[in-house]
DNA sequence: TAAATTTAGTCAGATACTCTGACCGCTTCA
DNA sequence: TGAAGCGGTCAGAGTATCTGACTAAATTTA
């Protein structure tokens, strides 16, 4: 009989052992993120990025994505900033104390890519980043959704 | 430049879709569950499930699992029952509108699941599906880590 | 170009979720 | 049979998330 389970529930399981294993890493580095945080400052770019589209990319509302940023900003790991562009918007950008949580969270995310790709074989590892790749056409926010 | 994306954030974005399409679709059909509810519910097996088991499927603590099970049972979609094998244990176990809720949830889960084989080639969502099968060898937790 | 609409973000308040620690009763095993 | 382990609950605290209402800036429209 094949194997009947849903697909959502395989997508849970990989997602959750890549985040539990990037936060402890994190953790054990003595820098006190939590999840939710992560799941926010995981997605500020290189040139600082808009609150509204942190929200959407981390698929929470604005006022979660800001109050995450609020305890982000206390704890010395980004900034905002004016937008030049658009004086209604601020750009949230990292600094110094999250500068270094980043090459922290980068090793752990390559190490554990590279054990899935040794456990699954270099083709298989690769078919599956071109399956999800290629399901964010259809699956990535509708950016008018929210 | 290839694509550089985490593989963290491409496992978020879909499993997120999978979600919030499951959950609109339960909550369209009337039914009041949340999404931690859903987490657990779904992972209820057809002759009942333990829940230290739901606790650890869902990975939250087993007092958080028993709080949404609470919820869930003073709602009507489960019930909690002596387990005959072990004195200490209670499975818990759909009743009837968590059965009702069942065929909604089904469907709409097959449905996506045909949109991305539609959208990806049967080849690649059938190679998506392997891999992350694959992948619960080493990603599904260690039944003693909690 | 003034008015209407949309967009970016915040404030306030209410819920919902999750955890740690402590505990009780049943089971297992030396 | 006594000690350790397991399944579950209680209590309490902190974290995350939402809806609704609002301000100000930008954009569109008449």
């Amino acid at each position: 009989m094949p194997e009947e389970v849903n697909t959502g529930v395989l997508l849970f399981v990989a997602y959750r052992a890549m985040e539990k294993r990037v936060l402890d890493a994190i953790a054990e580095a003595g820098f006190d993120i939590t999840p939710a945080q992560a799941r926010i400052f995981q997605r500020i770019g290189p040139h600082g990025t808009r609150l509204s589209e942190l929200a959407e990319q981390a698929q929470v509302t604005k006022q979660t994505a800001g109050f995450l940023v609020d305890q982000l900003e206390r704890a010395g790991y980004v900034e905002r900033a004016p937008d030049p562009t658009d004086a209604r918007a601020r750009l949230v950008r990292i600094v110094d104390r999250g500068h270094a949580a980043i090459p922290v969270a980068a090793a752990v995310v390559a190490q554990v890519e590279a054990e899935w790709a040794a456990h699954l074989g270099k083709r298989r590892m690769s078919a599956l980043r071109d399956a999800l790749t290629h399901l964010r056409e259809i699956t990535d926010w509708p950016p008018a959704a929210r």
